[in-house]
DNA sequence: GATGAATGAGAATTCATTCAT
DNA sequence: GATGAATGAATTCTCATTCAT
């Protein structure tokens, strides 16, 4: 096993236990000793728990970000974009719930993340870039594009949350009427009535 | 001063610390200095620092649910009272950042609450209720009530987060255009274009 | 025991510890143990070992400031007092091995005690204060006063660390001799050859 | 580079590093780093820390024995050759602190060297020759040869530490004024008044 | 010759909790 | 009611050393 390879396995093992623990009270022997390593070799693949912590959050972040993109480009009106989107978050989130977890816990943290909205950068940029397109080319409604951004993506996460719980309520179903409300949220003529 | 005097006082401190740090790396001696008092005495007034955590906690979600509701009931439509609500909700969170926070701590950790919606109970019956309500006259779309209820609660949350880093965004016009949403979130009329 | 004897007996337990492993090479666990204490406990007393460390250096070099000025002042010439201070030095660091020690090692580390000469501030002005009385009433030669509280500082250190070696030296012979190598030292007269 | 240029390169990067932090607060990691080699290689060259330091103070230690010597014996009384070998202590010291601070480092800790004096044997025996020679030709005092080798050595040794606190104050005519005293020292006719 | 990887042992320090006074 | 004193257990992190490659 290379360097790499090690060093995924503690980071797999690392994300495992910080979602049954959290981040504090997971403890580097803990880690250690899931990994099958000594606490000393541990810190040869990271300096210190803040870095193994701020990897495993990159990691993890990373997945998501990409996952959510996926495909959305080839949709042809921002909406559909949108939705695609959601869908992604969705089926990534359902399907990474360790993963998703840990950004969960890392975004929460007074300590490890001081600006919740900051670290979550690319998300935001990812997501109003299509809610521009959209106000542009007329489809959405004049709200501050700040706004229709944040409404999009709390959401999607809450709606996650949710699922999370109750995996059984996923289905297209569901997934049809989210959309109707994500129409109704965004498009031009909706609401005013 | 008697002893709820003191036990709030300490509950004060301790919402400002868990703020700061965070539940877990908050300590017990933390608390009592910033409290004023030893840590021996702490211990007189909570049985452990879980016990204080789960006062804290309950002392925050408490303030919050009963500021959400206030003056909810006498609005007419469903619509108005889901929009009275979310008025409340920015408007409390804003004037009481580190009580929501705590709220937010508490339900982040895996160790202190293991069910995220679970211990928001009161939160989703008291919008559900509504939602209902809106389902049963009309004035609401068709969609699950657990779709509409979680929904609604993620973008009261996530507007929340993005005014709290940018409070300046708060406004009357920010206020409308989110209600414009909402309406077309919920209404039976919208988002079907 | 109250709280001044439990610190003492922790500083004498670290004296003899210090003594036998150096500053560095003494853990806090080994002063807990020879305390009788718990390393927690330990820390109660003391907030950390730098801490400690500066406490049991402060208590040998006040005892040894006070032991070499014993009786000094009673002395009549600007010579007779420094050959006081220079028995009382030899007599005290010969009684108190371990707090001598001490001394060597906290001014040898360049941790600890970053400028030797200044952390032993008192030793120097009192000496130096004997030296400038003997110059101005024309006891002593005309080198620079910096010069002889230097030159008789080192004379009685290294005495004393040939005199630990082999105790057995130390007697009214060799004390005389030390004398009449002092006055060779300071007295105005000598050394003109 | 060859094996003794390396080590050399190695013995230079830990006099520097010892000097900083002391011998027991310096790793071998931190010696690897400032010597640009991997921790292992430095087991390659070095058994073990205690025997790099050993090397280490050996190297030093000669240097500063040497240096001490030179010149000496062309000196023609006794009292010359303490004088030009004051010289020498003097010139070496300043120009090698880092060497004469070794030196210190080793000398006071009682893990390495158990006896300091004992460890310092050809510097006793170089000064003790001299010390015989001037007794037996009627140059020097009757005291004992151990008290006046001792003498000449803590005079030395302190007026080095003085001089390495405040450079500026060693030129000639602070030579002059310490080979009176040491004049009056060791001269037999000195100090009788 | 050189080094990446590994580790047991141990370092300083902290923590939640208890209890006699 | 209040607290000084105490502690076992745990935490993060370091260290000297080894060894296969």
């Amino acid at each position: 096993m290379n360097h790499t390879e090690r060093k995924n396995e503690i980071i797999e093992a690392s994300i495992t236990l910080f979602c049954e623990r959290g981040l504090d009270l997971t403890s580097m022997q803990d880690i250690a000793n899931a990994a099958g390593i000594s606490k000393a070799t541990l810190y040869f693949y990271f300096d210190s728990k803040a870095a193994l912590i701020q990897e495993v959050h990159q990691h993890c972040y990373q997945m998501d970000v990409d996952a959510c993109n996926f495909g959305v480009e080839q949709e042809k009106t921002a909406m559909d974009k949108l939705c695609r989107r959601f869908r992604n978050i969705i089926s990534y989130s359902m399907s990474h719930p360790r993963e998703s977890m840990i950004e969960q816990l890392y975004t929460a943290s007074p300590v490890y993340c001081g600006m919740p909205l900051q670290c979550k950068k690319e998300f935001y940029a990812d997501i109003e870039k299509i809610v521009l397109e959209g106000k542009e080319n007329g489809e959405f409604k004049e709200s501050p594009s700040w706004l229709l951004t944040t409404a999009y993506y709390g959401f999607a996460c809450q709606i996650y949350l949710k699922l999370k719980e109750e995996p059984s309520l996923w289905n297209e179903d569901t997934f049809n009427a989210c959309t109707k409300m994500l129409r109704g949220m965004f498009s031009k003529c909706a609401g005013v009535s």
